[in-house]
DNA sequence: CGATGCCGGTGTAACGATGCACTAAACTAG
DNA sequence: CTAGTTTAGTGCATCGTTACACCGGCATCG
């Protein structure tokens, strides 16, 4: 009941408490063997954990990363904070989670709190398109990597992302449609402001003029202003899109690129609203490939991003202490995977299934 | 850079740090009105904020709540610990979020971790049949809430569970199946002991007894004891299962309740993978209400889960001081949402069958 | 041989907030 | 007017750990 402090462990191996830091940060040079042992066995012997609060206001110092996401109610943050917990775990770290639903407020009441609160560093999912209401607090010191949002001009310098190459995604995402003969595409994304949606939508427009295509010439879509649409909303998006776009005068595109998994199953829902058939009235490429873009029917054509490894590498940036290597950005290349919710204009053609286990641990 | 303490805010206002103490914690009547104003201004102007560390230090208390869940990959985890979340924050709470990975193990690890870090109360997803793992550090103070688990027979008293009824839950949605005329029907689950488990299954027997079928009768499946599927995996589970009753001599069912939505969306996928169709071969129903169910083709009939009302009920029982209420059981209403994978059994006659014996029960 | 350096380890003052025990002043009652 | 009580606020020890400064003893060296 009564925890065990550190002069306990101490007295019990006839030592100092000192001596019992000592060894329990890893300064095992200052003592000979015996004593390390005798101390260890003591902790063993009295089930000695040290008390977190305790140390953390002595050095200011915690094991903790914090991990914002817009929300972990979308499947694919919930699996790359899954990832990044995995990953944590291995190097002994807790991680702190945040939804910040795509709120700036939020996002920055969160960052402040974690840096308060003395994280060693912070994992950011935002794609605000600047980090200015961030650049104050980084400044002071914070790590803070950004995941999916690759660096921006204005950004601090301090910062380092760790993304996908978005332009290579959208172009993956959209060439294979043109090379299964559609000429007529519409990239589907939220309204807001998110830096990997320029990203996509720059891939999306080199493919097409790499077919031969005028990407001013398609027809285009995007969220209503009004609502900014959250990430569980995503879905939402994506059928709205689907009714307007298939329900005016103006000729339907046969092909879509969705901003991401989750607009792309609302989208497939919409068209499904009107007795359209995915993969084969209109073939749609999603974005990121959750686990659920293979469940689906038909199995959702999806860009991966090898989710692990980024947050592997997420999680080291955030640790790093001393050899900062300023604006670092890392980008991984993204994988188009090809299942059944695309094919030729015609409809005849059967694609290649490429089926591969989305899953780790 | 240097934070703010408590003695600068003091000096600021004129008065001892203990006064500050006071106000902050709530005790002011212990001071006159001008006072209070004053350091509250100070506080306004440093822009002080209590040190987390060293208020848990000296009082051995945190504002902070621990939610073990399976795995937040898993879109129904996902959606809880969002939902928890809003619930805390609106108490000025954090939430410090596990994956157990549905390991005992782990799950022990992380409920000594926190209980250590001195949070308030954890919330606990798990379907683990005893909880004596955890009934010494219960006993030690712990104040934990079980979800998705009611209470069992040789639970620790002092836990509290919120979860719903689940044996509602599977008669809503067995006799659904039957009121629409099927008479061959699957509970397809994983292997895993899990407690809602049974409840679901008992639900599917009673409706099902209702309707004047014989439980007995059915065709039974359940996942190979071999492998422990995760939570992520469970639409591994769904998907083998549709493999297994489809593809051999015995008689396959028309209608399925699958444990969870993931176990169902895996099922629906199996089907197709044999060309059959879901709401047209075979009637499937899911549980849980994951946004995913929605946005299905065709969209999945689910027994859904009050998950908003189910966080504030657990955090709120999480972080009760004294007033305890032990053995306290709290038991939702499950709610059927009928949507296009439910239909008559009018179907084409199916396949012949294999036999994979499972044993229900 | 005295000075120097190193090894193995200890003493102690913090880190920042809290809350009990205490008190000076003001007020109340008899 | 004195004793008792309330009001408004303060002093100080303390939570458990860390890290810097220090120290005695032994080996080495010129």
């Amino acid at each position: 009941m009564t925890r065990v402090t550190i002069q306990q462990v101490a007295a019990a191996a006839g030592v100092s408490p000192s001596t019992v830091s000592n060894l329990l940060n890893g300064r095992t040079n200052r003592m000979v063997p015996a004593t390390k042992e005798r101390i260890e066995r003591a902790i063993a012997e009295l089930g000695y954990r040290p008390n977190r609060a305790a140390r953390q206001l002595r050095t200011g110092r915690t094991q903790t990363v914090g991990l914002i996401v817009p929300s972990v109610g979308n499947p694919f943050w919930g699996a790359f904070a899954r990832e990044l917990e995995v990953a944590a775990l291995a190097v002994g770290c807790n991680v702190l989670l945040c939804n910040s639903e795509r709120d700036p407020d939020r996002e920055r009441r969160y960052v402040e709190e974690l840096w308060e609160d003395g994280v060693r560093g912070i994992v950011l999912c935002s794609s605000l398109p600047t980090l200015d209401h961030l650049a104050d607090i980084v400044r002071r010191g914070l790590r803070l990597v950004t995941f999916d949002r690759p660096a921006q001009a204005g950004d601090p310098e301090e910062v380092v992302s760790v993304s996908i190459n978005n332009h290579v995604g959208g172009f993956l995402a959209t060439s294979h449609l043109t090379e299964l003969g559609h000429e007529r595409l519409t990239f589907v994304s939220g309204s807001l402001a998110a830096v990997n949606r320029t990203g996509r939508f720059r891939g999306f427009c080199t493919a097409l003029e790499g077919a031969d295509l005028d990407p001013a010439a398609m027809p285009t879509w995007t969220a209503g202003g009004g609502a900014p649409f959250g990430d569980v909303e995503a879905a939402q998006v994506g059928r709205q899109a689907a009714h307007d776009l298939f329900s005016g005068t103006v000729e339907p595109p046969t092909g879509i690129v969705a901003i991401n998994d989750m607009t792309a199953l609302g989208f497939c829902r919409g068209l499904r609203d009107q007795g359209l058939h995915v993969g084969k009235d209109v073939s749609v490429v999603g974005f990121d490939d959750i686990i659920l873009a293979e469940l689906y029917d038909p199995p959702l054509t999806s860009v991966r991003q090898p989710i692990s490894r980024m947050a592997s590498l997420s999680l080291e940036e955030a640790l790093k202490e001393d050899d900062r290597e300023p604006g670092r950005s890392v980008l991984l290349r993204p994988e188009l995977v090809v299942r059944d919710s695309t094919a030729s204009p015609t409809g005849a053609t059967a694609p290649v299934v490429t089926d591969e286990d989305g899953v780790l641990q």
